[in-house]
DNA sequence: AAGTCTCCCTGAGTGC
DNA sequence: TGCACTCAGGGAGACT
């Protein structure tokens, strides 16, 4: 499940193997993504090279020479990779670039909850994008954070999840982030004193700082911009450890549902 | 208007 | 062995 630092690694693999490049003739497959694929999509990319990569927040921007865009999200299940035109094709691959040399930058997506959308001027997807996101938590004013969280009555979990406030955390760094600051996920956002807001903006920084360290988290189908997998998951305190002992205390992890996610924690050490 | 709920999708896992 | 069912979750949009 690709979040922050995931869509990181993603990005920062594919950079060296895709700037640069040439995108030439677009293979698709007739099972539509959750965006469709326009009509004259292909012929606006084809020809076109690829002058950038970034990430902001889940989303993933190519910059084409032309100054019209790539955006992709990955959704749950999305993989984007770049790899040689020889290798087989494996299933649930929805859109095949290929490119300048013999190698292809491939959508795979099984769920196919995630999207690639063109836009043919980078104005009108930072406009789209800036109605739904956030800072990204390096860039966050303190000020700003605070705010945010003084003015919602909703649960912690909830609130991290909220790409508007913060973007990029996910359900498993929302848990991880919730332990390290030993804060109960179940807490209003309202009744967190400035201490414990801080603590928990730390908390988000250090875990995906270190996440990003290990290529993010694979759980079952995340794979970076190179096929490599993640490592963060043998890190994990609270995400997926229903049952076993908490790290600090030795109590079991608890799984409950919050903001209509699995959400893990400690009862005895987040408060 | 803020907050909550439902839906989309497939494969893995579980129980009978 | 096979079938029915549940679960995983990001984001859009509907609903309260």
């Amino acid at each position: 499940m690709p979040e922050l630092p995931e869509v990181e690694t993603v990005v920062r693999d594919l950079r060296p193997l895709l700037v640069g490049r040439e995108l030439r003739a677009i293979r698709r497959s007739k099972q539509a993504l959750r965006v469709k694929w326009q009509k004259g999509w292909e012929k606006a990319i084809a020809g076109k090279r690829v002058a950038g990569i970034q990430r902001r927040g889940k989303w993933i921007r190519v910059d084409l020479d032309d100054g019209s865009l790539l955006i992709v999200h990955l959704g749950m299940t999305g993989q984007l990779t770049v790899v040689a035109a020889s290798e087989v094709v494996p299933s649930h691959t929805h859109l095949v670039f290929e490119l300048d040399q013999p190698q292809e930058l491939r959508f795979r997506d099984v769920r196919r909850f995630g999207s690639m959308t063109f836009y043919p001027r980078a104005e009108e997807w930072e406009v789209v994008l800036s109605g739904k996101l956030g800072p990204e938590p390096w860039d966050m004013p303190q000020e700003q954070w605070h705010q945010a969280l003084k003015g919602t009555k909703r649960n912690l979990k909830a609130a991290l999840l909220d790409q508007r406030l913060i973007a990029g955390v996910g359900n498993i760094y929302a848990d991880e982030s919730c332990f390290v600051a030993g804060l109960d996920p179940r807490r209003s956002g309202s009744s967190l004193r400035p201490k414990e807001r801080d603590r928990l903006l730390d908390a988000i920084l250090m875990v995906l700082t270190r996440a990003i360290e290990c290529r993010g988290s694979t759980i079952r189908d995340y794979i970076g911009g190179s096929g490599l997998q993640g490592g963060y998951q043998g890190e994990f305190v609270a995400y997926g450890r229903t049952g076993e002992p908490c790290v600090k205390c030795g109590s079991p992890i608890q799984c409950i549902r919050l903001a209509g996610r699995s959400t893990h924690f400690c009862a005895r050490c987040q408060k």
